[in-house]
DNA sequence: CCAATTTCAGAGTAACTGATATCG
DNA sequence: CCGATATCAGTTACTCTGAAATTG
């Protein structure tokens, strides 16, 4: 068949772009009800996974900048979310992990996560998923390693 | 082979949104140079492919609110980076389009942004970049359709 | 002294909510 | 009068740059 002359493919930057511009605006309302803010939810889900990290690694991972990410923790220690220990070989590093009414918290709002997740990927084969997860961690890599070249 | 406990696949949506936050970054500086706003290209890229959308369905199109889009816009229009003409059907309802000042501004930019792009998606199959892009296109709709119910 | 970490302070970007006016 | 559009005004969310102190 010859094709009718079809819309422009949008870029991938575009496209990434809109999707989390969608992904914000539910977060948002979704942790509402729970006095998060999408940095914070995000922070401790790292932390549940990967306790023990500092702030300077935390804001590697996400690439925001130390400064940006301390507001967020500082927060979450406040509200006994997070607690931050010194590590035993490095006075100055803070190793921050969950407090017990952290993974409380994180457990209660997890569902509403999951489920936008689950509305999101209904329309994307199983067998894709894969291939759409590692390309992004791929992009996600190339972002953290180019210009700090660290 | 019995698999070593790997760490755990993080979710999608926080993914997307490393990835986003990457984007920003490396865009703004790119762009700095043109003084030109993420948002400011963004719909100046828009206005390339779909002249003639208003105000309403840029913001509709962007996931974000006619309030805030109508700002990028302003500072657009000011710039004499875009016109925009009243429908000939409907006095209310300005319809956008890229000035030659614009296009101009715009074909100046495009090979920096599609540098970046290029870069992200080295490391990304060619066969599975279709598959991403799909994947995430279907997400934007969902994400569109979904809380609007337009 | 240097590099990395933490953290305060001030800006800045980019989005939001609320409200008003106009058009068909 | 209603629904969609445009747009002004004020506010919030999140990140940034700059600078300073601390530690190994």
């Amino acid at each position: 068949v010859t094709a009718i002359p079809e819309d422009a493919a949008p870029s991938v930057l575009y496209v990434i772009g809109r999707v989390n511009q969608g992904i914000r605006r539910e977060m948002r309302k979704r942790l509402a009800g729970w006095d998060l803010s999408l940095p914070e939810y995000t922070a401790l889900s790292v932390l549940e996974d990967r306790p023990g990290l500092s702030n300077a690694q935390l804001s590697r991972r996400s690439l925001i900048t130390p400064q940006s990410m301390i507001e967020v923790l500082g927060a979450l220690e406040a509200r006994d979310l997070v607690r931050r220990d010194v590590d035993p070989a490095h006075a100055r590093v803070l190793r921050a992990a969950l407090t017990p009414a952290g993974r409380e918290l994180l457990a209660s709002v997890k569902p509403a996560v999951a489920a936008l997740e689950d509305q999101l990927l209904e329309g994307v084969p199983p067998r894709q998923r894969a291939v759409v997860l590692a390309a992004l961690t791929t992009m996600m890599d190339r972002l953290a390693a180019g210009p700090d070249a660290r």
